[in-house]
DNA sequence: CCATTAATATGATGATGATCATATGAAACT
DNA sequence: AGTTTCATATGATCATCATCATATTAATGG
């Protein structure tokens, strides 16, 4: 009884895997429920059999693109707090990150659509934002009051813009350049 | 006989204005040219009688709408060097230029999409960016060696990456927090 | 005024893609 | 083995949009 349930969850589970990559790579627009079960060895007409629509699924894909934000953080924890900002830089703005947009951030090629969305989408988002800010507050160890949060913000921001940025340029010396720039940017903000 | 033509060619700048505009709220994917259309006052098949196709009208679009970094530059080449950065980075981020993107920054918006474009765009987009830098790098009196354009990478990171997220956030609070914060974080002496 | 021509509008066409209805096929219980 | 049930597949359907073909309309030259 239970491993059809089973089996079922798991083909779920893929097809989540798969549209959180899809995502993070094309953009909600850019996403073909097609594409994902495919990616997910399915064929287009099972999707419904376990969503009810592609709004649901793009919402457990976002949720499922934000898990890898732990690491992040665990890593940095291991340093001394005044390092810290450099090293979350330099662990984020990478060159495998930027080569490898599905599996990595998901606020850096997400943002604009997902508050323009309709539904739940900003509400997520929004949500999704403000803990990835408390966390990197509370690592920077500034005050959470919102009204101290400089380093968190102004790390989060250049950290996105950075990458935005990077992955948009296909000249390998300029995009390295700006991604070593921000990382280099940042540690000066200490 | 220029009559004519001069009315065709106001119609067909209204279009691209219209475009330009659309272009930066929705992105690639969001800008139909029914809606170009009915924006710049007309029906959309006449769209034809101006453009090959979207993607010309794109490409257009586009150019037009970085138009307004020149008076970005402008207005911080009245201050000394050294406030330069802080000067670029409080004008860019502010209230107004959230509010409105369609009359604001295009990379921001734009810069995922552009980059996975096919055609001329993912070319476009990287020269334009790159007469962005220059112009910085030179407002900054940093090397234009591309080995040293750290200042003026990160500061157009942290502002492309704060505008995107202070405009994905619905909290007015937390969005005005954004923006500030990215500006403090700018000018904070290293 | 009439004829021409160029600009815009109206109404297809065809592709794409979300969603749904129905079919198949294999596992689980009898 | 036979039947039931459920996961997945196949093949519609329906809306949206880019693009195109044709119609209308207004301005210019005679």
């Amino acid at each position: 009884m239970g491993e059809r349930a089973d089996e079922k969850a798991e083909t779920r589970a893929r097809i989540i895997k798969a549209a959180s990559r899809l995502l993070r790579d094309k953009g909600i627009q850019g996403l073909k429920v097609t594409d994902v079960m495919a990616a997910a060895d399915l064929t287009h007409g099972s999707f419904y059999a376990h969503f009810d629509n592609k709004e649901a699924l793009l919402e457990a894909a976002f949720r499922a693109a934000l898990d890898h934000r732990q690491s992040w953080f665990r890593s940095a924890e291991k340093h001394p707090p005044e390092e810290r900002i450099a090293h979350l830089a330099k662990s984020y703005l990478t060159r495998t990150h930027r080569d490898r947009p599905e599996t990595g951030c998901a606020f850096a090629p997400l943002a604009r659509e997902f508050a323009q969305a309709g539904g739940a989408f900003p509400a997520i988002f929004e949500s999704e934002l403000k803990v990835t800010l408390n966390g990197l507050t509370e690592l920077l160890e500034e005050d959470t009051s919102l009204q101290d949060q400089t380093q968190a913000m102004g790390l989060l921001s250049l950290c996105v813009g950075s990458m935005v940025l990077a992955r948009a340029v296909s000249d390998p010396g300029l995009s390295d350049k700006l991604l070593s720039a921000a990382a280099k940017f940042a540690s000066a903000k200490t």
